[in-house]
DNA sequence: ACTGAAACCGAATCCGT
DNA sequence: ACGGATTCGGTTTCAGT
């Protein structure tokens, strides 16, 4: 991917509601060049989707955790990925190398409704859990681009 | 927080780039309305910020890890979270409970650059790692407003 | 692949309820 | 807090280089 997709992206990371106009200027290129390239970039799934990051604890899911699950059996078929996205509190799952399988990321109102959200994975998926309490979060959602989009691909334009 | 906020929340949250006039169609509102209530949810924090999200394939970064950090002096004074924020592989840092003490995720181009990582990581900030490789990610980054937005907080309009 | 212009549509504001 | 109208700016497409 060349310099100036990466910045277009790295843009779009940080503001997902940034308008073609504003995009065109802080890249120094047409609004309708920018247009095409975003376009592209979504086409090609560099951007795989725009979304609104919501505050959990202001809509009344203050809880979160990372449960880490192991197969019961460790034979049994694995398609866990399908049981576990029937499950509306999983927000991420990711499978992992180690003596866990999956590390899914949850999010829930209180400790009880935490426990009721194990029982249920542990119903769908014949696991065993190991839960994760998250305390705070001084960070999240970071944009990876800022690496990315710095690195100097093709040299920049000389100024005059 | 009131149920057609919410609705509001769990489509932008779904698409982030959603338009008012669409947003409005959607909830049942005047696009006047829907406005309002938008830059309400802003400002109050429930919508934090609007963002792309990226393929991390496709931007030269295919390798996610989660790193446990354990600080290896127990009564150093906290401030660890400042420390991890200046290194930009970070993409999310939460204080955990447990035998550890944070729990990061992290982006990087290959097995070497993880390494490199956390000996940067263990260098501004004095722990002990224990990192766990993703090899895939079934899903992730799912909208939790589905459940929230679905309850009815106050009765819908009776049709006439 | 980028520019510039044209046509269209959405955003933002105001006023009235 | 909502709806409707207005104005302005952004989006989208097209033709040209």
């Amino acid at each position: 991917m060349e310099e100036i997709d990466a910045r277009i992206a790295a843009v779009l990371a940080a503001d997902g509601r940034c308008s073609f106009t504003d995009l065109a200027e802080r890249v120094g290129l047409s609004v309708s060049a920018v247009h095409q390239r975003v376009r592209r970039l979504e086409k090609r799934g560099v951007i795989r989707s725009y979304a609104a990051l919501i505050d959990g604890d202001q809509i009344g899911l203050p809880l979160t955790a990372f449960v880490s699950l192991t197969p019961i059996d460790p034979a049994a078929p694995d398609d866990y990925p399908l049981a576990l996205a029937t499950i509306e509190e999983i927000e991420s799952c990711h499978s992992v190398a180690g003596v866990e399988s999956y590390i899914i990321k949850v999010r829930v109102a209180s400790p009880s409704a935490l426990e009721a959200l194990l029982a249920r994975i542990r119903a769908v998926a014949a696991v065993s859990t190991r839960t994760t309490v998250v305390l705070s979060t001084p960070f999240e959602h970071r944009p990876l681009l800022a690496a990315v989009a710095a690195q100097p691909g093709t040299a920049p334009p000389v100024p005059d």
